[in-house]
Formats: structure tokens, C-alpha cells, sequence
DNA sequence: CCTGACTCG
DNA sequence: CATCCGAGTCAGG
């Protein structure tokens, strides 16, 4: 049992005779396992305060994580998994019967052969891949002149939803323990944020009808318990006022006023009041896009505007929040002179691609030394919250087992008669987690599953 | 920007 | 026949 736990991640442990074992005491064997594994790859980076304070206490988190598990809705995804086959069924002949012949509709070759060969389908000449036109949602959604592009969409999105998800889930159900129980590895992005594999839990569908009936089927598996999830908002924002110290967005962050439609008010130099919702939506873009370091290319692509407008937003958006500018602006150059970059527990991720002279290649690593900060931040935050939520889960004697974190996200599942003193325990833990310059903000839900959930703290 | 899984060839 | 690998695509943050 538990192979899965033995296949990578924290879980080196071959776990056979120590079943009946408590999760503590397996957690602490793999504490003691897996320490010169880990202090291999982390010492190199010269983390001995991070090493010890928070990566070594994690790893017995995370191993209680694993052991603990996520109960599914089987029945939920075999009922669901039977519609979505005859659906594929049906649009595979539909697809058929628009091409006019048979083709392999998963072969991205056989595909754009079709489209833009045989249908003679205009490609879109600026995305290219190694092989040829690419077909990828993008380039598909435009071009509505042929039926047939939007039923590859769909059929796409139905085969990866049922292949990934609906019929992969149900098999990795361990038969001892009647849950799913992923790997949470600590070791192999270069931010410091966790993985998670067979299963990865951290990219369970959300968007679209299908993607909230997947995570539907994600549900407290115990008698009396709901599952809590408590979500960091705008973190990466917030580390970003925090860093750069620019006055405007902390005081947005202050106030707790609307992110996106404050900053909408700034780009556009309207009231608060009058922000439309295009104008919001589009500041949204350029507030998701910062931490990613995005070029004007991307941004225009994802508002759908020229690359000179969607310069000029960023270049307005720069002038109301100065600070942000110059951190872009500064960062990869500071970083070139260090040859690193360092998240605030002082994690550091080299960056000599800064130095090279391929322009494409540094562009990459620029971009990198200004996301790693913040999302590099942020999983440093998150890792001192799971240790603060273990230990104060303990010491109130609650019942509660955290069993997922996604990044910015940490789901539980809680006895129900306890989900006041938890929602606002880990909603607390969280928030304080570490002391910014800007409050943390924690939105804490509970429900049956992983999708319905209501307020809880 | 950071990932992992699936499919094809 | 089994297995590996790169490429393409797309799920999440």
C-alpha cells in the first residue's frame, strides 16, 4: 500500500510494514530519510536559515498531507466519464463529416492538415510552431468561418477533461484507504513553490461547466466533515507593494478597495464610480500580467488590442503606480550585477542567462528575475502558514487535516462541529503568517465538496 | 512567469 | 511488443 507515496515526492518511504503506524511517526521516519536528500538540493543555494526553520519542519507536513488524502465522488466521475464518451462520440463524427474524411482529430499534423490544407482555413502566421501553423486554442477560436474549429475546441476540451481527469482519478483511488493520495514534492521548481504529481491535485479543473462538475467530485470523505478552503488573495500583489513600497498601491491595499477596478480608475482617469466593466476587465490584465514580467506582445494578445495600446496601458498603468515601474525597470539589471535573485525568506534562484547575449533568451531570465520575487514570496509565505496552521491545529486539540495547498490555496477537511474554531484558526495563521507592509487577506469557504462552498470565516 | 499529464509520432 | 523522447496542447497557480 502507498506505493504511490514511495514513487517520488517527500513519500521515499517504502511503506509495507508500517501501515498500521500513525502518520506522525511515518512522517518523522521520512523527516529523518529524507533530510540529506534535501539538503543536497537546497544547500547549494545557500538557504541554511530557510533549510532549517521552515523547509525541514515541512517536510513532516507534507508527508502527514500525503498520508491523509482527498476523498472522490467515484460514482460522481463513472456516471460523468459515460457522458462525456458518447459526447466525444458524437462530435467525432460530426468533425468527420465537416472534413469531409476520417483523421486522427488528436494529431495535431493530421489536424492542420485538414484545416488549413484540405479546408484551405486561413492559419494565423505570427504563432508558429517547430513543425508548422499551430492549432491551439487561440489560433482555433479565430477562426469562426468553418463550424468545424469550434467542435475541435469542445472535443478537446471534453477528451483532455476525461482523460486527465474523469477516468485517471477514479484508478488512483487507494484500496486501503479509499482516497487519493497525491506526492508533494519540495524540491524541483525553481521558485520554492511545491509540485504535486500522480496525481498532480494542484491543477484540478475549475473554469467551465465541465471543469466545476470535475472538482465537484472532490468531497469530505468523512462522516460529520466538510472540506475548508482558504485562499490568499492578490498575494503576489500585496508582496509587490510590499517590496517596491509604492504609495498608491498600498493604499489600495489598505482600504481593501476593488484591485482591479482601482487600478481601471487610474489607467482610464475616471471616477471609482464610472469604471466600466471593459475598462475593469482590462485593468485586470495588466494586474495579472505584471508578475509574470509580461511583454507588450503578450498583454496585447490577451486584450485583444495592437501592441502600441497595449504599451500605452502598460505605460499609464506605470505612471499612477511608479514604484511598480522602476521595479520592473530595475530588477534585472540588480540582478544581472548579483547574478541572483532572492524571495524574502532569502531563497535565491541564479539567473546567469542574464548575461548572455541572446536576446530571446535573456528577455526569458529578465522576466524571471522580476516573477521569482513574488512568486517565489509568496510559496515562502505559504510554507511558514502550513507549519502555523499544523502547530495551532495541535495545540487546540482540533481535529482538522490540511490535505491540499495550491499554490495560494490550503484545503482541510474539518469535523463540522469544529468549522467556526477552524475557518477562523486558519484564516489567522495565514494572515499572520508574516508581517507586510499591506495586510494579508485570507477568504475562507467550507462545503460538502470543493466546488459549492459558502463563507466560513 | 511556475508547474505536470496526456497524446502523438 | 515495450519503452523512451520531444513536441504540442492545456489543466492549474
Amino acid at each position: 500500500m502507498f506505493e504511490h507515496l514511495a514513487a517520488g515526492g517527500t513519500g521515499q518511504l517504502g511503506l509495507g510494514e508500517e501501515a498500521d503506524a500513525d502518520a506522525a511517526a511515518l512522517a518523522a521516519r521520512q523527516v529523518a530519510l529524507l533530510k540529506p536528500r534535501l539538503e543536497a538540493r537546497l544547500g547549494e543555494l545557500e538557504l541554511e536559515g530557510l533549510f532549517a526553520e521552515v523547509e525541514m519542519p515541512l517536510v513532516g507536513v507534507l508527508a502527514e498531507m500525503e498520508l491523509t488524502g482527498v476523498a472522490v465522488d467515484v460514482d460522481a466521475l463513472a456516471a460523468l466519464g459515460e457522458r462525456l464518451g458518447a459526447r466525444a462520440k458524437e462530435m467525432e463524427a460530426d468533425i468527420y463529416g465537416l472534413a469531409g474524411e476520417e483523421f486522427n482529430i488528436g494529431s495535431p499534423k493530421q489536424l492542420r492538415q485538414i484545416l488549413f490544407e484540405k479546408l484551405g482555413l486561413p492559419p494565423d502566421r505570427t504563432k508558429r510552431t517547430k513543425t508548422g501553423y499551430s492549432t491551439d486554442a487561440d489560433v482555433l477560436a479565430g477562426l469562426s468561418e468553418h463550424e468545424i474549429a469550434a467542435k475541435v475546441l469542445e472535443y478537446r476540451e471534453v477528451t483532455k477533461l476525461k482523460s486527465t481527469y474523469v477516468d485517471a482519478l477514479p484508478r488512483l483511488v487507494n484500496a486501503e484507504t479509499g482516497r487519493i493520495h497525491t506526492s508533494f514534492n519540495q524540491a524541483v521548481t525553481a521558485t520554492g513553490r511545491l509540485s504535486s504529481t500522480n496525481p498532480n491535485l494542484q491543477n484540478i479543473p475549475i473554469r467551465g461547466e465541465l471543469g466545476m462538475e470535475i472538482r465537484r467530485a472532490f468531497v469530505a470523505g468523512l462522516p460529520d466533515h466538510v472540506l475548508l478552503s482558504a485562499d490568499y488573495s492578490q498575494i503576489e500583489l500585496r508582496i509587490l507593494a510590499h517590496i517596491t513600497g509604492d504609495e498608491n498601491l498600498i493604499e489600495i491595499f489598505l482600504r481593501d478597495e476593488d484591485l482591479h477596478r482601482a487600478a481601471a480608475s487610474e489607467i482610464f482617469g475616471v471616477g471609482p464610480g464610472d469604471v466600466t466593466p471593459p475598462m475593469r476587465s482590462c485593468a485586470k490584465m495588466v494586474n495579472f500580467g505584471i508578475p509574470y514580467g509580461i511583454s507588450d506582445f503578450r498583454l496585447a494578445r490577451e486584450m485583444g488590442v495592437s501592441v502600441e495600446e497595449a504599451g500605452r496601458y502598460r505605460e499609464r498603468y506605470f505612471e499612477r503606480f511608479p514604484r511598480l515601474g522602476e521595479y520592473v525597470e530595475e530588477m534585472p539589471k540588480a540582478a544581472r550585477a548579483q547574478g541572483y535573485v532572492k524571495t524574502l525568506l532569502g531563497r535565491r534562484r541564479p539567473l546567469p542567462e542574464l548575461r548572455t547575449r541572446a536576446s530571446g533568451v535573456r528577455r526569458a531570465a529578465e522576466r524571471m528575475a522580476v516573477n521569482t520575487p513574488m512568486q517565489g514570496s509568496a510559496a515562502d509565505i505559504m510554507k511558514l502558514a502550513m507549519l502555523r496552521v499544523r502547530d495551532s491545529l495541535r495545540k487546540r486539540g482540533l481535529g482538522a487535516k490540511m490535505t491540499l495547498q495550491v499554490h495560494d490555496e490550503l484545503v482541510l477537511e474539518t469535523p463540522r462541529a469544529e468549522l467556526p474554531e477552524t475557518a477562523a484558526l486558519v484564516r489567522d495563521c495565514m494572515a499572520e503568517a508574516y508581517e507586510l507592509r499591506v495586510p494579508l487577506k485570507v477568504a475562507v469557504k467550507a462545503g460538502g465538496n470543493w466546488l459549492e462552498m459558502e463563507p466560513a470565516a
